[in-house]
DNA sequence: CTGTTAGCGCCTTCAT
DNA sequence: ATGAAGGCGCTAACAG
């Protein structure tokens, strides 16, 4: 079935019915009624492919993340899906997994599924020289959005979270509280985590001469008996936090349970502040002391963002969102 | 860029550079190369939409689920994507929410995008009679594939798990371990949840003689607070559980976290097990004993039907999966 | 307001 | 082994 047959019927041309199709106004009303009339009669939906093959667009727009079985990547992409179709449009997943070296190779099933946009949620794939590049190249043939990353450049729209202000915050308030050997716990060398190991160094040497011990432990490994191993070996060493900040609720909860298993209490003799404002955040007991990284703010923003590139406007190439520290039994002011 | 241009470069027709993009044999290993180069040079792409216009084929499958944020659905998605891309189909992303009543909208919306296959997500789209009448009939215009769901018909291929056999075995279990106030928790009353009330219900009314009281209780708002005080007030009333079955691991770490708030001893005066084997049940303290609703087997086994179906075989229309508990900490026989 | 027609880029059948 | 040409379904420019 086709517009032929929908013109046959109605006894108009195809060009009438395309107009209904598309909300034309220089449609009488009559005729309006009698199109849609056996449109909908015989349950007609225009091919996309003809549509887009014409149109070169097929309101498609392309996610690119590493896995939706993070917790973080699943709350983005499940955020964007809804804005996305409400406004007409559909999501086509590609998931890359960790390695972000062949950035090329999703990016290139992306356009060549005529996708209108793409989205990059996580800032992994802006690590490298190259994939920079890569992505400005790519920005000249569709408009990019970068949720969580940071990347100048023509046709590329960045949102992220000011990680470096929010951890180096937390570190204050651990030091006001008494706290005097603080680590940080971290499992990427991502834009986003570099900015919160910053914020959380930046804060540790400010107080340097105040007797402040601080240090960091990078968690690569990402199965739970590693890291907890990791965390115990690190103890057994020579440094025995009172202050642990983790770039994600994830690892907040693996110390949690750290701290649990060697009979430490909360939030006494150890704080844990936790990264995401995440499911884990509230379903743990204690509950988590976390920073809030606002992801829907984050995605509404660069939904919002994307229909204003995609209706001709000019919109900021870079939005940072402020830290907000929810304050739960973890650590408490 | 297109056909045309490879084509005048090369000294060829369309045909041969269609041709030699379709690896059809018969073109000379010569102009095979020569063509290639050209394509490799000039990074070409053919253009879907072309493609699809003729074909109507896209190698796109629409995955259907509730909500990516969902920890299960996460994980299902994670794997479909994977596994469907390794094969060389796209994933065309849909979500629901939790409101079932138009699945007709979402189906038409992927079938306006001429998707190859339906991927659903969750036993819940199949839980009335018009859901189930039409997914019957769009399955005569293309293939449906449902995760822990079932519903018999032509080209319509469901992979689930046991249920009732597992939280059958999880009563049992509890029993044989002395427990004789045994409290089910769900919240939802989808297909799945069903058979898992089903299988507890069965095996409490074998005990039922012995002296064994139980209920359950149907969570249906989802955040933490109202569970927890459903819990608090059930409690309260007259039936303090000494053990708990949850139909997913949220559920589990909610009770769990309910026991640690009023000094409930676990695993002695209050047993748990979850169900689904989710990152909840490892980064808890203590560790969820939980049902592995083995996702990954279901998904595998789904795209490996949906491969057959599409290489013309006729795979086995519903596989059921056996259960395997994973005891931890919150329950040990 | 409505109809005619030329593409959009590719695949495929039919000739050669 | 290769080329020419029709057709897939739709949109938009143009003509009336």
């Amino acid at each position: 079935m086709n517009i032929y047959d929908i013109a046959n019927r109605a006894n108009v041309s195809i060009a009438t019915v395309s107009r209904v199709i598309n909300n034309s106004p220089k449609v009488s009303e009559k005729t309006r009624k009698k199109v849609l009339d056996i449109v909908n009669e015989l349950g007609f939906t225009p091919n996309v492919f003809a549509r887009g093959l014409g149109l070169n667009t097929m309101k498609t727009i392309g996610i690119l993340c590493s896995d939706p079985s993070d917790i973080y990547v699943a709350g983005a992409l499940s955020c964007f899906e809804k804005m996305l179709r409400k406004n007409g449009y559909d999501s086509l997943l590609c998931c890359s997994g960790y390695d972000t070296k062949n950035l090329k190779k999703y990016i290139d099933i992306l356009i060549s599924k005529s996708v209108d946009a793409v989205i990059m949620i996580g800032s992994k794939y802006i690590s490298s020289r190259d994939n920079k590049n890569l992505i400005k190249n790519t920005a000249k043939s569709l408009p990019i959005f970068l949720i969580n990353g940071s990347l100048k450049g023509e046709n590329i729209y960045c949102a992220y979270y000011d990680d470096f202000n929010a951890t180096k915050k937390c570190t204050d308030m651990l030091y006001e509280a008494g706290k005097r050997k603080l680590l940080f716990l971290y499992n990427s060398t991502s834009q986003s985590a570099k900015r919160k190991l910053d914020g959380f160094m930046k804060g540790c040497k400010e107080y340097k001469h105040s007797g402040i011990l601080f240090t960091s432990l990078l968690c690569t490994e990402n199965d739970i008996e590693s890291i907890l191993s990791a965390l115990f070996k690190f103890g057994k060493e020579n440094f025995i936090p009172d202050g642990i900040i983790a770039s994600d609720d994830f690892l907040a909860m693996i110390a949690l349970k750290f701290a649990k298993q060697n009979n430490i209490s909360l939030p006494e003799d150890l704080s844990i502040i936790g990264y995401d404002n995440s499911i884990f955040s509230k379903v743990s007991y204690p509950e988590l002391t976390t920073v809030d990284s606002r992801l829907f703010d984050l995605c509404s923003h660069s939904v919002n963002t994307l229909l204003e590139v995609f209706g001709g406007q000019s919109p900021e190439n870079i939005t940072v969102f402020e830290p907000m520290i929810i304050e739960r039994d973890t650590f408490r002011t």
